[in-house]
DNA sequence: GATTTATTTGAAAACGTTTTCAGTTTGCTG
DNA sequence: CAGCAAACTGAAAACGTTTTCAAATAAATC
């Protein structure tokens, strides 16, 4: 009836060894006899043992497993850097719990306590901001954590992004080099960071050292989805813009498809940029020119950093920035 | 130095109990006086104790955690499985360990058992083709596994699907209908079962009633993704096919981009009808008709009937088929 | 071949919970 | 207030590993 399952005991007592000597030879340790080595790997063979990773955790306090705090998987940038986590996480034998966060503080914050009490050996997060509480909450563990893609302004965890004002700051300024003298500029919540701090600086700095006088009637903050995007062409009609930047492609998707609807010509009558580089920018029409990003990259980089302040490597540079680029598409002149 | 953890010992110390009486309030055992229970829960704030999920999973035999396999999160149909699994799950107080398999074959299989290892108390698994050596593995373990927007046809173990052989043959009918005497049928794999078995037979059966012959020049089969799609308009020009009934959503926008970009109109000279419903068939431009599966349900479904096989409810019905829907949008007349 | 040193091994104590079973209280009943 | 059932509690044994420490064995040295 029940699980019937063999332990490492069943194991010892088949090959007449103690069970210290099987936990050797599973993990590989050196100080083994290779005839007893053989001996005991042919029952665990013959009696198909394997081993139990909750009884494992539990004595050596590694879990082999690692937390990825998310704010939705079904967000195109989000899912390629969680794929690249998976990877060398896959490759340092680490299994990843996903969990989904909708950007929400409290499930943040309960979400990383659940993780803690899992015994995760570690954490990547991801999201668009952090909240005092859930600073208040990284600081009291001991499990390292990484932000990926992701930026806190106190800047206390290690981090992995690429440098956002500098990204925006040159996209902007070709904009204004090409004649554009009313460039919009359409984020997510400007009380994230990485909009708020980063991108609307690399903004404003474009426009300062092209002499042209910030407006906020150009800056349109949104909630990034495809439909917002949609909706926006009148809006950046009235303001007169004659380009935008944003920061998100399913919002530039639906910018530049409202603005096709509207019979607007993309980018003849109005140039877009965008801002994450994933596939949805080849597969529109026009391609989208944007700024590219490593995403794949950032999950990998984040989790193989991750892997070094789990094993109390020392880490020379806490705060990586990975290369960024300017893909010129169809969606700018 | 060390991680100083409090234990429930030290909770049963301060609040002068046993740990036994600790445990059954943190379990929310009702055999615990009012007065102890509160007792005991002032102690566990005041040392802000977290019990540790290893040792209770060690213990109870129960992880709270599932393993979810799919091929690529980074697929926007995969992606919305998992979300709905992961929403479920935490529903009902679930994690999820995430692993992507790339639809590999040994990978799955070493994927499966490593999950197992880490004693999942159930999992979800999606895939586009079971193989036998899976299957083996499926069946010699007692752990639950329900499978996800994937088929097999051996059909044994219970899954959650929407009607594939329907949903194709109606759609082709609609196409036909409208006079589309050479409809091509584009797809992955055909050792897919999904794909070999499945909807070819729709797309086969549309054609009998509508007394066409079958012909095996008109099914491309393909890799699924969107660079092939780019790729198939002369070979779908040169078997004179005016439609086509394509499997997967990025296919879907690469055969109607590649058909836009030699300057085929979509509808008027090539109809498109794709399969996943993925939000991408609304940026695209046309808007792609698409059969509509309810992706999110499906993973939410599935994990909800996991949740009970692991809790050894009963159920009903172990192939559960969603209804799927035909929305009707740009890329067909 | 007696020592010394290195290599292998095993016994037993963790690891932090849950759970069983027996014992203790408490609350009722008449 | 005896007697009994019901409600509550605690001791201790799991759960399946890793790890420490000492003992046993083998190898090396002179």
């Amino acid at each position: 009836m029940d699980k019937q399952t063999i332990t490492i005991y069943d194991v010892a007592r088949e090959a007449d060894v103690s069970m210290a000597t099987v936990s050797r030879v599973v993990n590989g340790n050196a100080n083994v006899k290779p005839a007893t080595r053989k001996k005991v790997l042919d029952v665990i063979e013959k009696l198909d043992y394997r081993p139990n990773a909750v009884a494992r955790g539990l004595a050596s306090k590694k879990t082999t497993t690692v937390g990825v705090i998310v704010p939705d998987v079904t967000n195109m940038y989000f899912a390629s850097l969680a794929r690249g986590i998976d990877d060398v996480a896959t490759m340092y034998k680490y299994n990843i719990i996903l969990t989904n966060s909708d950007s929400n503080i409290e499930k943040e914050v309960k979400v990383l306590n659940t993780l803690l009490s899992k015994q995760v050996d570690g954490i990547v997060f991801m999201g668009n901001e952090i909240s005092d509480k859930l600073r208040e909450e990284f600081k009291r563990t001991k499990t390292p954590i990484v932000l990926a893609g992701s930026v806190d302004e106190q800047n206390l965890n290690p981090s992995v992004n690429i440098d956002y004002v500098a990204a925006v700051q040159e996209e902007v300024k070709n904009l204004i080099d090409r004649g554009n003298k009313r460039v919009a500029f359409v984020c997510g919540p400007l009380e994230q960071a990485i909009n708020g701090k980063f991108r609307l600086e690399g903004y404003k700095r474009a426009l300062k050292s092209a002499g042209i006088p910030f407006d906020d009637k150009l800056v349109f903050e949104t909630d990034d989805t495809y439909k917002t995007g949609t909706l926006l062409q009148p809006a950046l009609m009235s303001v007169n813009a004659t380009a935008a930047m944003v920061t998100d492609d399913e919002l530039a998707a639906g910018i530049m498809n409202g603005m096709s609807d509207a019979g607007i010509t993309v980018p003849d009558q109005f140039e877009v940029i965008t801002s994450n580089d994933t596939k949805l920018t080849e597969m529109v029409r026009p391609k989208m020119s944007s700024i590219t990003q490593p995403l794949y990259d950032i999950g990998a980089v984040a989790m193989r950093l991750l892997t070094k302040l789990m094993n109390n490597e020392e880490v020379d540079e806490k705060k990586v920035l990975l290369p960024y680029g300017l893909m010129k598409r169809e969606s700018t002149k």
